[in-house]
DNA sequence: CGGCCTCAGATTTTT
DNA sequence: TCTGAGGCCG
């Protein structure tokens, strides 16, 4: 049996199928490998896969526990091992019609989120500096994660001016959803909640099919994936939570750390096992985080431990300023990197995202290459939520939000007033704003500029849908993109911000291609929702050699042989909201534990004793983690000693930082180098060019390349004239 | 309609 | 200090 790769514990809680179960997984602990292990004991034993359900949060999760899975017990499609949001979206596509939405209905992200509400706020003529629709937005969403609907808030509330507000505006958001068949992320949950309620016999159902539940990351649940899990777990209790209250960091976007805390008490009959055995870290690290993570109350109260020698001691670096700070940790990689390690055993894990930016030009002098993890998400560019925009009219006409997003992107003299005239149009005649421009009587009130520009966009769009079942995802995206003029004004921007988004919708494309590739029938409509629920496009290949930055937060789940945990300061990390309250402090100093655990050989922190952070330059106080911190553990000088540094470092704050000022290239290119990097190292079509070489580019034919700089080539084509195409993404060969 | 300028605001982020 | 959003003018 397969199970005698786990440990006693690993293996009690793989072979304890019935009842409910919670598993205090420990960082380390090898927790995906009991979960996997479980689940392939389930099927030894002889429970049908289609009776078994997983949930995780991200995709990446899923996707890791499902190629696991079947690499013990072989494929299995018919186990439902998805995201919360992937599963209510399954079960609701084919139920929805009970709780009043089309079967159609459509995803909106946050993005189209925030436009709704402004456009509310507008309407109603709300001023937005008291009430920003990201504020709202937050408020909207802490209730419906609560499921409370807009008049289940105002019933219970009191009854004033900001409550009158929030209600006023919560009321127009969910109509607004409704009437354009819509959903937002927290309608996933919620309206699958409210499926069940409205109907007994599809919960029934339901519960029939999945009679053994599991759920990871169990201390990130908020209480309406909390009520998910307990209505489909009613029928049988065959329920397994996985968490680790430790690292519970994401409270203040609505998890419940409760739900973990207070397992015992929602099933009484549970069994509980705790993982305390560590295999990733050596025993300093262990002790060390121990040490910080001890002073929170409230906790299970694990202990991990590990069979692993101590390892070396933490070091800790209290520097001048951020710059000193960037530079000792840039160096340090070089020492360490002499020895046995390579760039990606290195990671530097910030608490902000704004810190990453010293560090960029600190490791860019010194010539080794990194990737940053940034938070700005794949879908939130701009570019590609324009693209998506199309693709969405052509799946959904009705999508006046996507048309006005795009109508005037590129600019074709559609401004505010003519959008406007055709809404009025539209409202007359009972259509969306894209149906009416289909009409060539409306089309004719526009001025003659835009005229042909708008007729031209919806023609394009409207042959795509007609023509979607003949045509691949990949053309469809192509049509779009050159016959709408979109890519046209980018080539014609020619600056390096436009070549930036060429870049991304080139990336874009790959992931179109990749999804044709893998997809059983590939269609357009699936290809939007899967991109809906996806967050960040998994391209960050970890085959590449490059030190990784990245927050904290994100590095949750990951592991490094040497970890980086910089800007140690009061205010900072902790931040300074945390000194409001005990409860954002405990779950910094969670946030802090989970960046020590992920170092598996060396742990190294620092601070700046100065940092200029928005411009205001200020003295720092070493974080209280550090004071909390056992000395004993501590290499050298413990805290509060000023460490002298190498006189490579130069002496004294102002020559260093000279000769930092001098050195130190744009951060921006360094941004853009090291993302031309991975690109390089990915695309197998890195060819290298040279002036006079005569190339093939995929869509203009043959040309010819007159002119080169770091990253970009100029070529003459035969057809279609002077272009600039970034080196490595443009699809040329050469001749 | 679009470009430029001024002003506020500024953790963490999956789906 | 930097970025994004909104207002104003050409």
């Amino acid at each position: 049996m397969s199970l005698e790769r786990l440990n006693e514990k690993q293996r009690r809680a793989a072979m304890q199928v019935e009842g409910p179960l919670l598993i205090l997984a420990g960082a380390g602990s090898g927790k995906t490998s009991t979960m996997t292990e479980r689940i392939a004991y389930m099927i030894e034993q002889g429970i049908p896969s289609y009776h078994i359900l997983a949930v995780t949060f991200t995709n990446k999760a899923a996707g890791e526990m499902r190629s696991r899975v079947e690499e013990l017990v072989g494929r299995c499609d018919d186990m439902w091992i998805m995201t919360f949001h992937a599963m209510c979206l399954r079960m609701l596509r084919y139920n929805c019609e009970v709780i009043g939405y089309d079967h159609n209905f459509v995803i909106y992200d946050g993005t189209d989120q925030k436009t709704i509400v402004k456009n509310i706020l507008k309407e109603q003529g709300i001023n937005d500096k008291e009430f920003s629709a990201p504020y709202l937005l937050s408020i909207i969403s802490d209730y419906k994660e609560k499921a409370v609907s807009a008049d289940e808030y105002r019933d219970a509330v009191e009854d004033n001016y900001k409550t009158k507000v929030i209600y006023s505006v919560f009321k127009a958001y969910e109509d607004e959803l409704k009437k354009n068949n819509a959903m937002d992320f927290d309608d996933l949950l919620l309206n699958t909640v409210r499926l069940f309620e409205q109907d007994e016999a599809i919960l029934l159902r339901y519960q029939r099919k999945f009679q053994y539940i599991m759920v990871d990351e169990y201390q990130d649940t908020n209480h309406i994936q909390y009520k998910l899990i307990k209505m489909l777990a009613e029928g049988h209790h065959n329920l397994c939570v996985v968490g680790d209250d430790d690292q519970c960091i994401y409270q203040w976007r609505g998890a419940d750390i409760r739900n973990i805390l207070d397992f015992e008490k929602d099933f009484p009959e549970a069994k509980v096992i705790k993982l305390e055995q560590n295999y990733r870290s050596v025993g300093n690290i262990l002790a060390a985080a121990h040490s910080v993570i001890e002073n929170n109350r409230g906790r299970k109260g694990k202990k991990l431990w590990t069979d692993r020698e101590d390892g070396d001691k933490i070091k800790y670096y209290r520097a001048d300023t951020e710059k000193d700070e960037a530079r000792y940790v840039a160096q340090e990689i070089d020492l360490l990197k002499g020895r046995d390690k390579k760039y990606s055993d290195f990671a530097i894990l910030y608490r902000t995202n704004a810190q990453s930016r010293h560090f960029e030009e600190a490791l860019t002098q010194r010539d080794i290459p990194y990737r940053v993890l940034s938070g700005l998400r794949y879908y939130d560019r701009k570019e590609i939520k324009d693209m998506m925009a199309y693709m969405r009219l052509v799946v959904n006409p009705y999508d006046d939000l996507s048309l006005r997003r795009v109508i005037n992107e590129p600019k074709r003299g559609m401004g505010d007033k003519s959008v406007e005239k055709i809404q009025g149009f539209a409202n007359v005649r009972g259509e969306s704003l894209l149906q009416a421009l289909s009409d060539e009587e409306v089309l004719d009130t526009l001025p003659g500029k835009a005229y042909s520009g708008v007729k031209n966009m919806v023609e394009c769009i409207n042959l795509c849908r007609d023509e979607r079942d003949n045509l691949r995802v990949s053309d469809i995206y192509d049509n779009l993109l050159v016959k709408t003029g979109y890519m046209k004004a980018l080539e014609d921007a020619n600056t390096v911000e436009a070549e930036g988004r060429i870049e991304n919708l080139m990336e874009f494309k790959s992931v179109i291609y990749d999804y044709e590739e893998q997809a059983d029938k590939p269609n357009i409509e699936e290809f939007m929702e899967k991109i809906t629920l996806m967050a960040e496009v998994d391209n960050h290949d970890a085959n590449q050699d490059a030190v990784v930055l990245m927050t904290m937060h994100s590095a949750k789940g990951l592991e490094f042989p040497v970890v980086f945990l910089p800007g140690l300061e009061d205010g900072l990390f902790p931040g300074h909201k945390a000194f409001d309250s005990s409860d954002k402090m405990e779950e910094e100093r969670r946030l802090c534990y989970v960046g020590m655990t992920r170092a598996k050989e060396t742990l190294i922190l620092c601070s700046a004793s100065v940092r200029t952070l928005y411009g205001r330059t200020e003295y720092t106080r070493e974080s209280q983690f550090l004071r909390e911190l056992d000395k004993r553990l501590l290499d050298g000088d413990a805290v509060y000693v000023r460490k002298t540094r190498d006189s490579g470092l130069g002496v004294s704050t102002g020559s260093f930082d000279g000769f930092a000022a001098k050195e130190s290239p744009k951060p921006y290119d360094s941004l853009r180098y090291a993302k031309a990097a991975t690109k390089a190292n990915a695309s197998a079509g890195d060819e290298e060019f040279a002036v006079g070489d005569k190339v093939r580019h995929a869509k203009f034919g043959e040309g010819l390349i007159i002119d080169q700089d770091g990253k970009t080539l100029t070529v003459i084509f035969d057809a279609a004239g002077q272009k600039k195409m970034a080196k490595g993404i443009a699809p040329l060969k050469k001749l």
